[in-house]
DNA sequence: TACTTTCGTGCAATTTCGTGCAAATATGGA
DNA sequence: TCCATATTTGCACGAAATTGCACGAAAGTA
């Protein structure tokens, strides 16, 4: 590893989440904390951060508008995709499945090095700006609206996979019909997921709550976890608290 | 092995990886790591890479060698996507490398309807916005920097195609060398495609004119057409008209 | 205050760099 | 063809850079 590099990388990480944990990048980087820290004295000494206790912070506001813009305009759907990224764990393999909710996991994942597995085209371009995930696409047809890839290629490409993680993503949530979507090539790809990963984690967006798409993909009960947003209408919420699921508001 | 050959190589890696490790290219060629290190000299001389300890990295620090690409030669591009949509029937199979030269072709359709194959998310992306073209995407591990599915994967999936038409993309395209790419897997991937597709064209931008990067994928003789931009040297034009090949100057 | 974590400095081990030099190879002219 | 010259390549060796560790100081936490 080339330390130049290794500063540019500081820098990416600092760029994307708006500070740098020496401890962290040295133990991703496989390298003892003296050489981050001296990393750390040198650019800061360039003026291209600030050394704080610990690590270090952006020089100046101005400096990451995109990190900043990020933390600042915090909608549903990012504080969501926040929560739902805290959930991946270094050298996990994660399935993640279409949809803008889906998306916005990526646009918030941490430095955790991890595989990740995609049918969308729209994921995985987003995670190319992750230069420390392996992503592996999943081939297929491809949806009109949805761009997902499903079909027999799609199909054959997920019996291969076994992963830790699915972040499934659904146009339904509700407590006796389950989780619903659009279009039953769509369910079916989901299902195969599932069943090919130790746990899913559905992401549901106020509007989801309560609401039912012609094609079920499963029931509450069979995924690990449900983050679902806090503005949703609290008696929906009430009504999943009694589904055998774990809850998690934000 | 010419000087000017590995030269153009170094520059090669530092485009497709963003970085050069003396250790690791003397190993790779089989050569003394003076001899390399001489070379990265000559380069940062020239103003071609910046020499950093251990290696070399592109001479503006925060480069993306993607992203770089993108910008590079817009105009020209624009104009050979432009050429090579036009040949493009109603009712055909074709399948779309990755790259820029291929991204222009897709932002320059017509409206014939037709199938489209591409192992390049961010070429699938690019066709969501056309509605009367279906598209099968071919899944795999995701090259880093080129963003195009390789590997078994989409080995497999690539076997059960059949197309009349590929564009396919390189990075070098010599008289002598033949087409050329920065990596073996895509390099394998490119021929396998060539093989099941009737007709195989090439866009190539003045910079590729004359180039050589390190894989071969095919003689220029095994394409159809090449199209090239008119403002490419002249003499290397000539000596592409030597060639068995179908040429279009735009 | 007591305890833990992080910081900075000095130091030694390792890697990489640059230069000089000699051998091998390529070039060019008689 | 043969010889002189220029270029390229590999090696040696001292210099410089990088890295990890030790240890006392400073900062943060309860």
């Amino acid at each position: 590893m080339l330390t130049n590099h290794r500063k540019q990388l500081i820098l990416d990480i600092l760029a994307r989440q708006g500070q740098v944990v020496a401890k962290q990048v040295s133990q991703d980087l496989n390298l003892s904390e003296d050489t981050i820290r001296r990393d750390l004295r040198e650019l800061a000494a360039d003026g291209l951060l600030m050394r704080v206790h610990g690590g270090a912070m952006p020089v100046s506001p101005t400096v990451v508008p995109i990190a900043q813009r990020r933390t600042m305009a915090q909608g549903e759907k990012a504080a969501l995709g926040k929560a739902a990224a805290a959930q991946i764990q270094e050298g996990m393999t994660v399935v993640f499945d279409g949809g803008t909710s889906n998306l916005e996991i990526v646009r918030h994942l941490g430095p955790a090095r991890f595989n990740a597995v995609t049918h969308s085209p729209t994921i995985a371009v987003a995670l190319e700006e992750y230069p420390h995930v392996d992503v592996v696409l999943i081939g297929g047809k491809l949806m009109r609206h949805s761009m997902v890839a499903v079909g027999a290629l799609a199909s054959e490409a997920i019996a291969r996979i076994r992963a830790d993680l699915f972040f499934l993503g659904v146009t339904g949530v509700h407590v006796e019909e389950g989780l619903t979507t659009g279009d039953m090539e769509e369910a079916a790809i989901k299902r195969q997921i599932m069943a090919r990963s130790g746990e899913t984690i559905v992401l549901a967006t106020a509007d989801k709550i309560g609401a039912v798409s012609p094609f079920r993909v499963a029931d509450i009960g069979d995924v690990a976890s449900l983050i679902v947003s806090a503005s949703a209408p609290q008696d929906q919420i009430d009504l999943l608290q009694g589904a055998s699921v774990t809850l998690t508001t934000v």
